[in-house]
RNA sequence: UCCCCGGUAGCUCAACGGUAGAGCAUUCGGCUGUUAACCGAAGGGUUGCUAGUUCGAAUCUAGCCCGGGGAGCCA
C-alpha cells in the first residue's frame, strides 16, 4: 500500500494521515538532531520536521540538503500552530530526485535581492511564493476575461502576429526581414483584423501577445504584452463602455473569489477590489480636463493625458474611470468622430484606481470609405497595404465599436504590484530580453 | 531621444583621498521546536571599463558601457 500523493495547498484535509508531497526544498533549519525544512510543490509550503532518533534514514538525507533540491517526502500530517501555515509533515521518509551542487548554490536566498539580478534569474525567481500567486492571478484573470466574453456571445478570432502595415504610429514597430524586398512587422494591435473578423461573425474579440519598440522604460510598460481586444458590428461607444465595466468586473471579482489566497499572499487590500462592480463613473475629456484645472494641473483642450494627469482624476472614485470623447486629433486614424461635435472623436480610455494608469482604450471606428482614405492619407500610411481594410468599407461598411484591454496592467492593478514586469512569466522589456 | 539615481565578494550593502569590511550564501564544527533560526571558525575581491588629477583613487574629473526610476508615447 502506498501514500497518497497530495498537493500542499490539499494538505490540511489529510490531517492524522500518512501523504507524500512532490516538489523541492525551499529552506532548511537544522537544530541539532531536529530538522526544520520547508518544502513547496507550486501550490504551497510546508514545514517538515525531522527527528534523528525516529528516522535516521530521512535525517540523514535531508542533513545538509541544499536548497531548491528536489524532493519526494513522505509523513503524517499534523495541526501544529507552531509551524507556518498551521499544519507540518512528521517526516519518516525523504527520497533526493535531484541534488543541487554545493559548488553551484541556488542564486535566489530568502531575502531581498536587486531588481537586476532578479530579472536576470527570472527562470528561477518565478519558483518563489511571491511570484507564483502572481502567475496565478493572472491565469485566473485571463480565465475570467474569456469566459466573460464568451458568455456575452463574443467569438474568439485570434489576429496575426506578422502584419503587413501599422495600426498605431509607424515609429513603434518591429520590423522583421521576409522575403526578398518584402518587410513584416509585428503586431502592435489586433484591432483591425477583429474589425474585419466583427463583419464576418458579429461580434469578436482577440486575445495575445502584442509588440511595440517604444523606447518607454516606466513601471507601466512592457515591450511584449497581452491584449485582448473586442470587436462588434453595429455597436457604439456606448456599448463597448458597458462591456469594458463588465469585463472589468469580472476579472477582478473571479480573481477575488477564486484567488483569495494568493491575493492574501500578496497583502492586497480586497476590500478595494469588492467595490469594482458596474456601473464606473464616467467623465467626457472636457470635463476631466476641468477636473485636473480644479486641482491646479494646467491641462487645456488638446492635451493628452500623463501619468500625472490620470493619476488625479483616479483618485476622486475608488473604481475605475472612463473618460469619452477624447479631441479627434489625439487619436488613431481609424477612430469615428462625433456627429454632433466632429472635433471630438468617439473613443473612451478607462483609467485603473491606485495609479496603475490606463487599462482599456478604445471606441467607435470609422465606417465611411471616403473618410478612412483621406485619414490613411494624412497620417502618412500607404494605401496599398490596407486595401483589404478598405474592403471592409467597401462590402457592407457599419458602424462598429471596440477595444483594446491591456492584461498586464489589469492584473498589476488586482495584484497591486509596484511594477508590471512582475505579472508576465517572461517580462520583455526595453533592453531586456533574458531569460 | 531627454532628465534624475546607481554599478564594491555569488547576493544585499558599508567604507567617501591613506592597508577593501559586514550580514546572508558556500565549507567545517555545535545545538531536540526552529520561524529569512542561532553560536563558533574558514575560504571568497583586477571596487563596470578606459584615461586623467595625486606621493597615494573604490572615493575626485572626463568619456564610454550596463542597470533602475521618470518624461514623451501608449495598453
Amino acid at each position: 500500500m502506498s501514500t497518497p500523493v497530495v498537493s500542499i495547498e490539499h494538505v490540511g484535509e489529510h490531517a492524522g494521515k500518512e501523504v507524500s508531497i512532490r516538489g523541492w526544498l525551499y529552506n532548511l533549519r537544522e537544530s541539532g538532531k531536529l530538522l526544520f525544512p520547508i518544502f513547496r510543490d507550486g501550490t504551497g509550503i510546508i514545514q517538515g520536521v525531522i527527528s534523528l532518533k525516529e528516522h535516521p534514514d530521512a535525517f540523514n538525507a535531508a542533513k545538509g540538503l541544499t536548497q531548491e533540491s528536489s524532493v519526494v517526502v513522505t509523513g503524517k500530517v499534523a495541526a501544529e500552530a507552531r509551524a507556518p501555515g498551521g499544519y507540518e509533515l512528521h517526516v519518516s521518509a525523504l527520497e533526493v530526485v535531484q541534488r543541487v551542487s554545493e559548488s553551484q548554490p541556488y542564486p535566489i536566498q530568502l531575502k531581498e535581492h536587486g531588481v537586476d539580478f532578479l530579472l536576470d534569474q527570472r527562470h528561477l525567481w518565478i519558483r518563489t511564493p511571491r511570484q507564483a500567486s502572481i502567475l496565478r492571478i493572472r491565469a485566473e484573470a485571463e480565465r475570467a476575461a474569456r469566459n466573460f466574453m464568451d458568455s456575452q456571445g463574443y467569438t474568439l478570432t485570434d489576429a496575426p502576429i506578422f502584419t503587413p502595415a501599422a495600426c498605431e504610429g509607424t515609429t513603434t514597430l518591429f520590423e522583421v526581414d521576409y522575403i526578398d524586398d518584402q518587410k513584416a512587422y509585428l503586431t502592435q494591435s489586433g484591432q483591425l483584423y477583429v474589425e474585419a473578423t466583427a463583419a464576418a461573425l458579429g461580434k469578436v474579440y482577440c486575445f495575445g501577445p502584442t509588440f511595440r519598440a517604444e523606447k518607454s522604460k516606466t513601471r507601466r510598460h512592457l515591450t511584449e504584452f497581452w491584449m485582448l481586444e473586442p470587436e462588434a458590428a453595429y455597436a457604439h461607444l456606448e456599448d463597448m463602455m458597458a462591456l469594458g465595466e463588465g469585463l472589468v468586473s469580472a476579472m477582478v471579482q473571479e480573481c477575488v473569489k477564486n484567488r483569495a489566497r494568493e491575493l492574501e499572499m500578496l497583502k492586497r487590500d480586497v476590500s478595494k477590489l469588492e467595490k469594482i462592480k458596474p456601473p464606473f463613473p464616467r467623465i467626457m475629456y472636457e470635463e476631466a480636463i476641468k477636473v485636473l484645472n480644479e486641482n491646479g494641473n494646467p491641462a487645456k483642450f488638446g492635451d493628452d493625458f500623463g501619468g500625472d494627469e490620470e493619476t488625479i482624476i483616479s483618485k476622486n472614485f475608488d473604481k475605475p474611470v472612463i473618460i469619452h470623447r477624447y479631441p479627434a486629433a489625439m487619436k488613431a486614424f481609424y477612430m469615428a468622430t462625433d456627429a454632433a461635435r466632429p472635433e471630438l472623436s468617439l473613443s473612451f480610455d478607462m483609467i485603473a484606481p491606485e495609479g496603475y494608469g490606463e487599462i482599456i482604450g478604445g471606441g467607435e471606428r470609422l465606417s465611411s470609405y471616403e473618410t478612412v482614405i483621406e485619414r490613411l492619407r494624412q497620417n502618412n500610411l500607404p494605401e496599398e497595404s490596407f486595401q483589404w481594410y478598405l474592403d471592409l468599407r467597401r462590402y457592407g461598411s457599419v458602424p462598429h465599436a471596440g477595444f483594446g484591454l491591456g492584461l498586464e496592467r489589469t492584473v498589476a492593478w488586482i495584484c497591486g504590484t509596484e511594477h508590471i514586469r512582475e505579472v508576465i512569466p517572461f517580462p520583455r522589456m526595453l533592453y531586456r530580453v533574458y531569460p
